[in-house]
Formats: C-alpha cells, structure tokens, sequence
DNA sequence: GTCTATAATTTGATAGAC
DNA sequence: GTCTATCAAATTATAGAC
C-alpha cells in the first residue's frame, strides 16, 4: 500500500515525520534523503514546502474519509458506527505508532500556512459531518443531540491520542474508547 | 500579573508563541524582539533553546497544579471537582486564545529536546494524579474507575481546546465540557 | 545584563546541465 | 525527473567589549 510515484513517496515520508514531530520539524532535505534523493527534486514535484503540507492533509482526509465508508448504511444501532469510528482511530495510532495528522497540525495551527490550516479544518468539518450523519442516521437523536456527542467523540478520540503517545500507553487510548462507548449508551436512544 | 523579571518576560512570550505555532515554530531572535532585547541577552538567561523550552513547560506545570488546589479538598460531590477542573481549561482557552501549552508539546513529541518532552509528560502524569484523587476523594469510586474516568476527563478537554481553535468556534469547548459532565452523572456515584 | 559581531549550520528555493 | 551548484535568509549559539 506503499506509494509507488516518486510523487507519492514524498508524501508517504513527509506524513510521516509531521506525524511524528510537526509541520516545522522537518526540512525538504530531510525528506528527500529519506526518499533517496535530492532537494531540487522534491521541489519539482512539490513548488513549496506548503504546498507539500497542503498535499499530505488533502490526502490524509481523503483516505480517512474512505474508509470511513457511507454514514448512511447504520441503520440500527449507533454504537456499531461508533465503534467502527473507534477503531480506524485505533488502527491510526497502533499500526503507525503516529498520531492523527490532524491532531499534530491543529496543535501547530496558529503557524501553518494558510493553505495547510485550511485542510486541516476540512478534516474536522469532514469527519464531523460523517459522525453526525452516523449518528442520526442510527438513532432517534435530533440533529444537536448528534452534533454535541459527535463533537465529544472527535475531540476525545484526539486528545486521547496525544496522551497515549505521549505517555507511550496504548491503554490509554482504550480507556478513552471504553468511556466513549459508556457515553454512547447513556446518551443514545437506538432506533430499533 | 505578567513577569516582571526580564527572565520572566522570556518566559512569557516563548509560553506564548509555543502555544501559537509548537516549539520549532519560534526563534531565540523572535522572542528577544518582543521582550525588547537581542538574541545574545536570550542565551545569556538560557542557554539553549531546549533550556527555554523546558523552563516553559515546568513554570507552566507548576502554575496550573498551583490553581487546581489540593484535590483533597473535594469532600462531598465529585462534579464540583470535575467543574473546577474543566474550568480551568476553559479559561486558558478562553482568556488567552490559546491552547494549553502540552496539548501543542504532547502533539510535537517526537521532535522535542528530552527535557521538554519530559516536562510534558511531567503535566499529565500529574493532572492525572490530580484528578484521580479528586474523584476519589469525592465519590465510592474505586482507583480504577476513578483512573479511567481522570484520562477520559483530560483527553476531551485537550482534545476539545484543539478542535475548538482550529475552527475558532468557542462553543465546541463548552460542547464538550457539557458531554463532560454527563459523563460523569452517569459513571459516579457521589459519596453524600 | 546587554550589546556588537560573527561563526557554523540549516533552510527554502532557484538556475541550468543532463 | 534528477542532478550539481548555489543563493539569500534564518537559526542556534558563542566571544568579548561595555
């Protein structure tokens, strides 16, 4: 699944290390000897150093976001879409011992490059959008009620991450998981 | 309330600026320009900018478990621990427009100086701490449950602060400390 | 404690050959 | 597409005068 262009494989490593350290911790060099190859040749492919950034969130969401699949297919218990959420959260964190991309690049916001915030925030608006379609779309919730355990859901799922890797224990993220889920059953009136 | 030494003043805006952009987002020569000094001054009172950084971390650590308060103190409901505790999060947002200072450290860790990485795990462990002797103190809750919930409570708010800067909605904080508070309705027992 | 001056390195980015 | 070569600026840090 590894990225086969040369293209792609700038954006592989690049995602990694942002994941790893943040948007200022990495230079065109670092990621071009990673790749195996020059500065001047990541910026063929990439004019600028924001537009790498800009690249790697745009992709990131995508990929998320489709993997996520239809919000609409949970048609009778909303726990099953949060768990489903949960666990692409789980795998993020587990598989790559990285955090969300997300999570790195809205802590750094203030910093970014405008076009960099701005995906970041797409992401959020996005992933949002699909919990709440998730949710009512599972349960009897009204639209707020959706939006206000959505919100709870992504922020947890975030700052649990931080902690985790910051800590450096994957129990954490599952305290996390195990809470959200307790949260869902005493908030969420299942439609069947 | 602001540091009347000129070290303190360093510390200040560095504070500041890490919680803006991260810790490789600001240089020695921006923050002696906003103290009104030169960047020689900056390394006479630190030398090294991991020095600074770990300053940072450490002043602001004491200063938040400062404002917190002896956790013993909560004798009769757990939820007047927990609102003060969200509280205090809500103003470092709200009155700074900014995010706590280990949110954006814990999110770059794998980049940081060691030192500062280690005053930033230093912040959790001992908010963790905080909060599971207030829950305890307060509540017939065991250490365990009084452990899961104290992570769940401080992965939200760090988690929250993120999502409510980068898309600059303030009622995304108060979302999550509302789903907060329902939360732990519907895990503890009060022990009055 | 603060300054000027500067060293040593890194960084983002470009020009032009192949 | 990738390279060598290079630039201009920025960065962390130090030496030594005041």
């Amino acid at each position: 699944m590894e990225g086969n262009t040369k293209r792609e494989e700038i954006l592989d490593v690049a995602e990694a290390m942002i994941r790893n350290a943040g948007f200022n911790a990495f230079s065109t060099r670092d990621v071009a000897s990673a790749v195996g190859i020059k500065s001047a040749s990541v910026h063929y492919h990439f004019p600028t150093k924001a537009d790498i950034g800009a690249a790697v969130t745009e992709r990131y969401t995508d990929r998320f976001l489709k993997q996520l699949g239809d919000p609409g297919r949970f048609k009778g218990d909303p726990r099953e879409a949060v768990a489903l959420y949960v666990n692409l959260f789980r795998e993020t964190l587990v598989r790559d011992d990285k955090l969300c991309l997300c999570a790195v690049l809205g802590a750094e916001i203030g910093g970014l490059p405008l076009e960099v915030g701005g995906h970041t925030r797409t992401f959020f608006d996005r992933n949002l959008a699909w919990l709440k379609k998730a949710l009512t779309a599972s349960s009897k919730m009204s639209a707020a009620e959706a939006n206000a355990l959505a919100v709870h859901i992504l922020a947890a799922l975030e700052g649990g991450m931080i902690l985790s890797k910051a800590l450096d224990k994957e129990k954490i993220f599952e305290n996390v998981a195990t809470m959200l889920k307790r949260l869902c059953e005493a908030v969420v009136a299942p439609r069947r």
